[in-house]
DNA sequence: CCATCATTATACCTTTCAGGTATCAAACCC
DNA sequence: GGGTTTGATACCTGAAAGGTATAATGATGG
């Protein structure tokens, strides 16, 4: 596949007439209806209906339609920003995270180091605990906050605090009626979705430890992709789910969330950082930090700070 | 651009060395080079730093590897999808619908809608009020959920509820301490942030339009494209924006909301279908929309139902 | 239902450009 | 500083994109 055919494809779809397509790109009409033969014959799929003019896109032509015109859009803006980046003199800072931090303190301390370095192009970038290792190895991201350990020589991390972990139930459920803490036992026999399910190893994976640690198997397992499938699961009835505590802050309405009674039901926030850093940075946004966390900010209740042995 | 210049510049990067990612690529080495210049000089920027060894990205470079990488697999994605689609015999819906409508019945409807219909794959795209309209004449989406009012020959639509609007202060903001309802009044010479930028018309002019027919002008007007980005600038005590009723879910420990006195000040939810609906469930679908404010959800509060008339 | 028009598919030729080979020029490594 | 690795350059080959002519097919109107 090639961008050239979806180009015409989108072309074709718009017009829905190969030929009027054909001059609106500059070029014959035989050569483009070989080039969406070819594309169809790749996906294996007609995505054009010719059996009747003016010409129809097929199920999966509607589809593709929509998701290539996306594609396009996204890689002429990827197109701009690198070509603005690249003749850019400001300096850049790109942060990964994963997306429940930014339910926490990221977007505060954001500001607060935009407040410090006005000349600083500060960029976010939603990553996987496990991508951010890699990613800080190759200087794609300079700092990175998740939420799973991991070892390697060249990157430092940091525990910045322990979030106490609550379980969200659908409204209704007979165990939401409380709103006391609940023991982790209680989720013995029930059904439990987590997440995400790639890349491991990643919160889903310290979730199920957590369970088998305590010798607790819930009624069913269920991997998804994100924490909003997740919670959209739960909202349905159909499954609990164990979060952070600060991500309840989502769907108030038709979720409900207990905090689990186990002190040590716990998801460490780590902040990561290349031992070499050049920008030296680091120390000044550690400073940051420890101001922000003294600010005792609502997203901090229910966590233990660690940050102050660092 | 094509995108085997991607898939060669994503090799390229991975191994930090020309010779070994032409090997993987089954191809030579010169090749590869004259690509990656091809694509730099079409860019208009150095993507790699090849005055070291090994290898180095250039910060440019180092944008375009994240983003040309997520775009590949989203290709991917597009293209297994598409051959699903393509093969399978179940019938689709899909149903496109402004973000805020996410926080309203939406998901609740696509549940009932699953349960009537066990046997349809039902989709739900994010779309503006605006695009909802060609959307539906071109057959890619076969219902819509939007915000502003239009008028098509081919397209009915029918006003489902009208939403009272409420306004978003920084937490601490003067005006945020009373929680009482506030008057449009009250905005004057205040700054403001409005969404979404494009396209046009939109929920952003909804709002520009409420505010001159009473006579109100906001201290400064910026635009921006979604509303957490809105949300967020409020939460940094930048400005205040008006929101839909239903949205106030949102970032509940940094942003006050307050519901507008006036009662007029509303915006309404407008579902829209074609007229000539094959499919023929619309009727259905309103009974199920008619069962589910029977159940008088939280998110109908602040709401004046219309659907009755339907 | 057939003739005509519009439009797409097929066959075949031309031209462009991706890919290959040979070689040169740096950069790294003792 | 000489050998080795690796990227750039020059030039050639061949696959594939694009063009032209024409056949096949669906739409349209009497």
């Amino acid at each position: 596949m090639e961008l050239r055919q979806l180009r015409y494809f989108l072309a074709v779809a718009r017009e829905r007439n190969f030929s009027r397509a054909a001059e609106n790109l500059h070029i014959a009409q035989p050569p483009l209806s070989r080039q969406i033969q070819q594309l169809e014959d790749e996906l294996g799929v007609l995505l054009i209906d010719r059996s009747s003019r003016p010409l129809d896109l097929t199920e999966a032509g509607r589809f593709f339609y929509e998701q290539s015109g996306q594609i396009m859009a996204r890689i002429e803006h990827m197109r701009e920003q690198t070509r603005k980046i690249g003749l850019s003199k400001r300096e850049r800072y790109v942060i990964g995270c994963v997306g429940s931090t930014l339910y926490g303190g990221i977007p505060d301390l954001v500001r607060r180091m935009h407040m410090r370095w006005p000349d600083l192009d500060i960029e976010i970038r939603e990553m996987m605990s496990t991508e951010q290792v890699t990613a800080l190895k190759e200087r794609r991201i300079d700092l990175g906050f998740g939420r799973v350990r991991f070892n390697d020589r060249e990157v430092e991390r940091l525990t910045l605090r322990e979030e106490r972990l609550v379980v969200a139930f659908p409204k209704g459920h007979p165990k939401s009626l409380s709103a006391d803490p609940i023991a982790l036992s209680e989720l013995e026999g029930e059904p439990l979705i987590i997440y995400p399910s790639a890349p491991r190893p990643s919160f889903a994976d310290e979730i199920l430890n957590m369970l088998s640690e305590q010798g607790i198997s819930p009624g069913s397992v269920e991997e998804v992709r994100e924490i909003q499938t997740a919670l959209g699961i739960v909202a349905a009835g159909m499954s609990l789910c164990v979060i952070p505590a600060a991500s309840q802050r989502q769907r108030p309405d038709d979720v409900c969330y207990r905090t689990i009674k186990d002190e040590n039901a716990t998801s460490p926030i780590i902040m990561s950082f290349r031992r070499d850093d050049a920008k030296g940075r680091i120390e000044e946004i550690k400073q940051l930090i420890r101001e922000m966390y003294a600010d005792n900010p609502p997203w901090l209740q229910l966590s233990n700070v660690q940050l102050d042995g660092a």
